[in-house]
DNA sequence: AACGCGGGGCC
DNA sequence: GGCCCAGCGTT
């Protein structure tokens, strides 16, 4: 019964990551209640590939810059560029956000409900529509991000492609961590752990309250 | 499957 | 100096 021992390692990590959480979770302007669509969108599209801390001291200045999709859309993309270079990858993204913001101003500015549309959104990748179906429309969502990729294949076991877009392990197990609990709560928690504990380079096992079951621990004990 | 983008933080 | 960071579109 392989299948009933993966349901509950998975309740186990479900149950003490929680528990970690409510003591160690982060605080962050974009978790706070009720941010505008605009706003809650433009925080992940800032956070691709850049550190959260990095972007919690960035955030207002982005919003007071720009406060709106009208504002955005209106923009000049060197004026764009220019604002986001503290962060990096600002040409780039100076290009996206321009695209994404005019094609919301031709669509009235409403983000649609379904994932086919979404996705049909430029710049509107795997994690931000995940991201939308999670935060504005409070759906079972994972934010399946390089941080929570390296936190599964530690405790559950590895991937089987190398982009985790197209993995289907990392992918179904990313949603199956999400049954039965509060998901925006579980998913900000992995995040959390993955920043805090579950490092890249130097995971702190020792003080690790998930250690005992995870395949990565296990294998590297001395 | 692999690549470029990018500054800043941390070894 | 190298590695890493709430990814994504492109090739």
């Amino acid at each position: 019964m392989a299948a009933n021992i993966e349901i509950e390692r998975i309740k186990y990590f479900q149950g003490k990551l929680l528990a970690w959480w409510k003591d160690h979770g982060r605080h962050f302007p974009w978790r706070e209640e009720f941010l505008s669509d605009y706003e809650l969108i433009i925080a992940e599209i800032l956070l691709q590939r850049t550190k959260a801390e990095t972007i919690a001291n960035y955030y207002k200045i982005f919003l007071e810059s720009y406060p709106s999709w009208q504002s955005l859309a209106a923009a000049r993309e060197s004026d764009l560029a220019f604002l986001l270079k503290p962060i990096g990858l600002y040409n780039q993204r100076a290009k996206r956000i321009s695209a994404l913001a005019k094609s919301m101003k031709q669509r009235g500015f409403i983000i649609p409900h379904d994932r086919t549309l979404l996705d049909e959104i430029p710049f509107m990748g795997q994690y931000i529509a995940n991201a939308v179906e999670l935060l504005i429309y409070n759906q079972a969502k994972p934010l399946l991000d390089v941080n929570m990729a390296r936190v599964l294949e530690r405790y559950f076991g590895p991937r089987q492609k190398a982009d985790i877009r197209y993995d289907p392990y990392l992918q179904s197990l990313a949603h199956e961590i999400l049954v039965d609990v509060n998901a925006k709560e579980i998913n900000w928690a992995i995040l959390d752990f993955a920043a805090l504990i579950c490092q890249s380079r130097t995971p702190k096992c020792l003080t690790c309250s998930l250690s005992i079951n995870c395949k990565y621990y296990k294998n590297n004990k001395n």
